[in-house]
DNA sequence: GCGACACATATTGCATGCAATCAGCGGCGG
DNA sequence: CCGCCGCTGATTGCATGCAATATGTGTCGC
């Protein structure tokens, strides 16, 4: 017979014994998936009680997620007024775009040079995908795999500093990215953009896919902007 | 007649006033400084107590800055182990070089497009000053004006999210480079270099620019990567 | 009625204390 | 002699407590 031991385990949580020497870069985790999934929305403040409830942590490792947070470029720490959530302003977010379209134009003449055709195929599949969301109308699936389409471009490149800077400066701006999805005369014609930029990658011909994409940034950034400063209703 | 007030003032230091809600922010770059500098060299443990002793903090704020520059990529948190200073591969730093090679031809057109004439007398003017750096036989400070115009040059692009992930991943990798500028051969060339940089900026001609960074670049990284591997002396 | 001040409360910043883990070392068995 | 085990001191991870600052509210003067 099997005795349970005399001090009744406390067992706060499966994953939370583990989670010794993790807990900053957990906390870190889960805030940053509610900054990028919109619930925790730009500007908003977060309160140390709130979340140190909410995660089941002390305040300590809590405020060290701050840090790497503010170091990311998500969270603002105002001295004796604690953090909130980063609010970019149009200028802000063009800079941003110009810098991803910049690093994807570099990804791609290197992806094009070492990119193997197993990679290319993942995106082509990506790329089925995200088509087959356009057709179910599913806006929330079409972006993220849009996302995860330009991402591994990126990482197409085999370049691991400019993957993880490329990973970083796009989840900065992908809120406010989001909106320009919104419109659905772009649909159409971003998935055909996609369809010569896949081309371009699986023909390895670096300086069009480098225009390519370069064309596409725009394209979207364009629409975009337009949201963002209200000149064009989102109809979706 | 002026008298002192009556509460003799402890004092601590004169910035520990003004340093709380910043004293992460400030051992951070203190401890920056010193990885840069080579003062903490790369695989170096960071001991808590040495550092709360050194820098006049307790552990709390010391270990924020930890994460800060965990992220930053400047130190790497083992847990149960403490941090110590990143070491990168010579993969690594190539890695790094050609994400930076790749920051810089973006930023050239954009600093062509864009910059002022007084920005690019101002570069004019770092040039001059680290040619006087060669002729003294300088090396650390021509080394430090070579990397202010490469910044100066980026920041010509008037994008401060291109300019912030340029000095953060070139912060990263400045010890590395470092050596490669300890051969006198590689001095004469890459000055004649930056003269044809500085030109081409000044008649803001972008893609020749973008071409002129990279070939400076790959120069450059070519002579680091063969001391690196020990298989060109230094001689300086 | 309106604004300014003062007090009370809440929240943040940091110091400290305790538990868990690691590193070094000596004893023991093989 | 070598390797394994357990012990001890040192170090890290995190929880908590205290001081400083911000925030909300009521009161007073105008």
């Amino acid at each position: 017979m099997q005795y349970a031991p005399d001090t009744a385990t406390p067992e706060p949580a499966p994953e939370a014994r583990s989670l010794r020497g993790r807990s900053a870069a957990f906390v870190a985790e889960r805030i940053r998936e509610r900054i990028l999934s919109g619930q925790l929305p730009p500007g908003e403040r977060l309160s140390e009680r709130s979340l140190t409830e909410g995660l089941g942590v002390t305040r300590t490792p809590l405020r060290e997620a701050f840090k790497i947070l503010e170091a990311e470029g998500l969270l603002a720490i105002v001295p004796n007024r604690g953090a909130q959530v980063v609010e970019l302003s149009p200028a802000d977010v063009d800079m941003a775009m110009e810098l991803l379209a910049g690093l994807e134009s570099v990804a791609a003449e290197l992806a094009c040079a070492r990119g193997t055709d197993e990679q290319f195929a993942k995106v082509a599949g990506l790329h089925a995908r995200m088509v087959a969301c356009q057709r179910a109308g599913d806006l929330v699936g079409y972006f993220r795999v849009n996302q995860d389409i330009h991402q591994h471009i990126v990482d197409c490149a085999h370049n691991p500093a400019l993957s993880r800077v490329y990973r970083t400066e796009s989840a900065r701006v992908r809120l406010y990215r989001f909106a320009g999805n919104r419109v659905s005369a772009r649909w159409s014609r971003a998935v055909s953009e996609h369809e010569q930029i896949l081309l371009a990658l699986q023909q390895r011909q670096g300086p069009l896919l480098r225009e390519l994409l370069r064309a596409h940034h725009l394209n979207g950034w364009r629409v975009t902007r337009k949201v963002l400063e209200n000149e064009l209703q989102p109809d979706l």
